[in-house]
DNA sequence: TTGTTAGCGTGTCAAATGACACATTTTTTT
DNA sequence: AAAAAAATGTGTCATTTGACACGCTAACAA
């Protein structure tokens, strides 16, 4: 719980009880390799943050084409927010990359902790809040940035997951193909 | 204010009075076309609920190249909630399309009412919230969809938006190049 | 009302991309 | 340890795209 613990903090402070109480709300599992997390048609009924490993979010096109929506890292709380906010069914499909460690808030938890108090309350939003305003600054960065761009960005912000994750899907997360990919990366380690 | 009040009732019921704050809190403005909403280096003071016209919201590429990140269309708020939550300066640039009138409400405002009681805090809540994950859902969709399908997608969704804005900033809007727009057009109607 | 600017339609051409095919490596399963 | 499956590297080729260029029309400002 402690890498949760150091995310909350970087949220504010809150008094120790409240901060308890929080995590005590939390409850750490475990996902082998190739395990499902959400399937199509069910609801998201969790709030997820990953301690290690990594998360394959995806949807697919009318013609049946994978595409990867995101690629879910450690250190950050993750859910489907339409989905978990208004108990519609997910449409999409989440699998576990690689052997995964994450802490799972569910959703009954997470509005009574919202009934908990108004410091609660607030810091939580908060964090909701950072979560998609995040999201959204990422979808405009993507609008600007060629496919080259969104690489070499990644490649610095996360290299780890440029190790970790397959070449495939991360052409698909930064909207390409395979082959383009490759062509990138050749460019990149021939300068 | 009729239109706004339609708006919020759609989030749901909210005690007479409590609506009447609300609203109170809000301003009509109005701006002529080619008006300067916001400009990089500013803080974005307000949220902006559009009854009529369009407003451009675009940054630019390292190249210069000016890339459209939103046209916001009437009946909808909008701001740039990461500037608008941390008073960081906005890098982009907001003008306005066409003749435009709006209701704005402004950034102590809106603090104001959350403080006001747990009921109106919860109700703009949601509206963030809703409009937030709309954006994401937005942005997801983008990602399945070729630049035909945006096209096809905001010409059933949005036609007048079509018929308002130049084309060119439709292109820049779903991806693409102007030419690109224009053969994509031309195949249409040819079918 | 007239000059000026902004937006539109369209053709050509070079460059980038995706689809396919296949050999090679790595990983997983039996 | 062997066999099977998954992921990768790479070449060819047809298609799509973006960049440029130019004339035309509509909107706007002097």
């Amino acid at each position: 719980m402690q890498m949760l613990y150091e995310y909350f903090k970087g949220f504010g402070n809150l008094p120790n009880d409240e901060m308890d109480f929080l995590l005590s709300q939390c409850t750490i599992k475990e996902l082998k390799k190739g395990a499902v997390l959400i399937s199509p048609n069910h609801h998201v009924d969790s709030i997820y943050f990953l301690e290690s490993g990594y998360l394959h979010y995806y949807t697919h096109t009318e013609l049946g084409e994978r595409v990867t929506l995101k690629v879910v890292s450690p250190n950050i709380c993750w859910t489907v927010l339409d989905s978990f906010m208004n108990q519609t069914p997910a449409e999409d499909e989440c699998v576990a990359l690689t052997d995964v460690r994450f802490c799972e808030l569910k959703r009954r938890d997470y509005f009574a902790i919202k009934e908990k108090s108004k410091s609660l309350s607030d810091f939580i939003n908060r964090i909701v809040e950072q979560i998609l305003s995040l999201k959204v600054i990422e979808a405009n960065n993507k609008s600007k940035m060629t496919v080259e761009e969104r690489y070499v960005d990644l490649l610095q912000k996360n290299p780890e997951m440029i190790r970790e994750v397959p070449v495939g899907i991360i052409a698909s997360l930064i909207g390409t193909s395979r082959e383009t990919l490759h062509r990138i990366r050749r460019r990149l380690t021939a300068a």
